[in-house]
DNA sequence: CAGTGGTCTAGACCACAGG
DNA sequence: CTGTGGTCTAGACCACTGA
């Protein structure tokens, strides 16, 4: 197994958990405004910096606005459902903001050959095993996104009959495999479900459905994991929130 | 008309232009590892936190990866076509991404008073007049995205007819309102095309389309245009690069 | 081990908005 | 005018990687 090794958070990523937590519990209602950053630095008595490195990262997602001259705002119009580009492959956290209550069935976990146009994707040859996670993610009981991954299976560390399907994807590849995601590459389609999907979705057929590819790829530029998902969108509602420049 | 201010680019905007301009260039050639921190800091006569924050800039978008203990690489995954989020509504730069020649028709501009569902997006009343922009983008005189936007007619300070339909939002906004974008709320949904779109991107109607509506907003997180976006998404690939954490 | 990027500090000056 | 956020500097120490 590996090893969890436990690594205190850095001063900044502090700073910045405080303040999300304050605005989510309103000790800084939305649309108002936040205590100026020198005000910040002395409570938590750290520099300016460490205070706006965090800050950016708020802003960065949208749920603080900052104005120079004036102050920083808490973003009032996040009150209702909304996802940060971060969270669109941490599917449980994407069904919860939208509302409803998000559970998880794994459908097939197994190895198998990896096809031609599978093998470009993942950097291996044609043939070489990989491992399969089929799963079904489910809103309020409701099934609204079906996934498939891929992982080489050189790259894992356990046996396959030991991984947990229930997990996210991160922590399958820092459980299982010891990797880290670096970035991520992804395509956004529309596209009719066939009949696989639209029978897991429990959907007519020929049904207008969101189909997101996705690689993630670790810091030596290796891929790691390949991934097809069909989003029911008229349930589950894919949003984003961007801060400009 | 709006004073077109000469504002010096900062510092870090420089540094990052230029090393921008390096991996474009192959001076620095896909894979290859950049001049460490420091040196970058005495070629430029900067700071490191100058040079880091240029870097980091450069991270974020996935054009560089840094390995801690080891060096900073370009990213050489980025060869072909891609987009960061931030470029999703420069569609002359999508187009341009993906290898074709973008050019830009205006089919519609004009004012109208907003319906019910259009006040309630842009936060004004019904019946309140609205200008209206339809526009089509071509990728090698092939047309790939039909776009409506809707800008609150009080917002304009010139007259509707000034208005030159083939630049881009951001440019609009900026010429004739005066406005700065601050963050975009959006959604990505899969839908069938109806008839004004298929006539207009001459696609069969039934066929399966991206769908994104965008609302924009300024640092007053007041509504200043609205959007609503139909990719084909068989020509034209919408892909993002996440870099993660 | 030496060199890299990751984090943090304590200052400084600026542009800008508000009263 | 005062106070805000925006930018920048010159240091410091740490964690990590590769040879």
């Amino acid at each position: 197994m590996s090893l969890p090794i436990h690594r205190p958070k850095t001063i900044t990523q502090q700073v910045n958990a405080v303040l999300r937590d304050r605005i989510r519990d309103n000790v800084y209602p939305p649309g108002s405004r936040l205590p100026s950053e020198s005000l910040l630095c002395s409570e938590f008595r750290v520099s300016r910096a460490t205070v706006r490195t965090a800050l950016t990262r708020l802003a960065g997602e949208g749920l603080v606005i900052r104005k120079q001259g004036d102050g920083t705002y808490v973003n009032k119009r996040l009150e209702g459902v909304q996802t940060n580009l971060g969270g669109l492959w941490e599917f449980g956290e994407l069904i919860e903001k939208n509302g409803f209550q998000a559970s998880i069935q794994s459908i097939f976990v197994g190895q198998r050959d990896a096809g031609t146009e599978e093998a470009s994707v993942l950097a291996i040859q044609p043939g070489e095993p990989v491992v399969e996670l089929k799963r079904l993610f489910f809103a309020n009981q409701r099934p609204v996104i079906y996934v498939i991954n891929l992982i080489p299976a050189n790259l894992l560390a356990v046996p396959v009959e030991e991984i947990n399907g229930r997990l996210s994807i991160r922590e399958i590849l820092q459980l299982y495999c010891n990797e880290n995601i670096a970035y991520a590459l992804s395509e956004v389609c529309a596209n009719l479900a066939n009949s696989e999907v639209s029978s897991f979705l429990k959907l007519p057929s020929q049904t207008p459905l969101l189909n997101i590819h996705i690689c993630f790829y670790d810091a030596n530029n290796r891929p790691i994991v390949s991934g097809s998902s069909y989003y029911d969108d008229t349930i589950l509602k894919l949003r984003l929130v961007q801060a400009w420049q």
